[in-house]
DNA sequence: GTGTATGCAAACTGTTTGCATGGAC
DNA sequence: GTCCATGCAAACAGTTTGCATACAC
């Protein structure tokens, strides 16, 4: 369930849960957006200064190894990451190209196997992002 | 069409066409399948050592510039381009995972508004890719 | 002739790694 | 007590930039 992997102790799986990656895992959750591990530092940084920037990649690693954090796209060459809370089901992502928040989205692919057939490609993997403006940002106009 | 936009000379659009660049172009198309720059530098500078990694940077962006060669994933930290002869209609691509071969792809997403619908985003961009076994690796069972 | 493209090397950015120390379990 | 996690700094990989020269147009 999301409420259930929302919660910090699944972040890091069967790893330690130092005072460090609490605060990492926490930042993650409070940026409440997509996030660049640069932004992610900053904001761990910014409640605990003494955090370095290798332990937060490395955090960063076990969190997206644990399916708690997953990569979003890309920006100006660093991976995007974000805590959307849709677990383990199969999903895509919806992602606000004026904020940053990202929703879990159904998938949109109902026939995959068309193109398969078409192609001749055997499709075993598929990756989808959509980018829009929420509904935040088109009340605000920006 | 793309025949025409196969050509040569509409990969660096109104840029000049240096011996260099067509060296380059010429290397990515005779790659037939989806390579970082660093597969691209190899084959451009085995064909013309004196050719140098920075203008082979600046050739991929510019024939990325004219819409020649797209991004198509990305493997180790480097992106992975293609030429995949498209041209300018909406696409996507199928890649295969075993040989790198890549195909352009009809759009699968027929009902992006049903999800702005339910989600509240209005949707403005996307990005599918999709990955598989291309006909000639499932036939060699790689 | 003008201005873009080139090659080289140095600079940069983002990320990873080695190692001694600290602390979660 | 054991072994994973940390912080620091050095190492690294991929990419970009400055500059003088070459050449496409």
């Amino acid at each position: 369930m999301a409420a259930i992997r929302d919660d910090l102790t699944y972040a890091f799986g069967a790893g330690r849960l130092t005072p460090q990656r609490q605060t990492i895992a926490e930042s993650a959750r409070s940026l409440g957006r997509a996030f660049t591990i640069d932004d992610l530092a900053e904001e761990a940084r910014y409640r605990d200064p003494s955090i370095g920037v290798a332990t937060v990649y490395r955090a960063v690693s076990a969190m997206e190894a644990t399916g708690w954090l997953e990569r979003v796209g890309e920006r100006a060459g660093s991976v995007l990451y974000a805590q959307c809370g849709a677990g383990d089901r199969h999903h895509h992502h919806l992602v606000c190209t004026s904020c940053g928040r990202v929703e879990p989205a159904e998938c949109p692919l109902h026939d995959v196997a068309a193109h398969a057939a078409t192609s001749g490609f055997v499709i075993t993997n598929h990756e989808v992002t959509l980018y829009g403006l929420c509904p935040a940002c088109l009340a605000t106009g920006s």
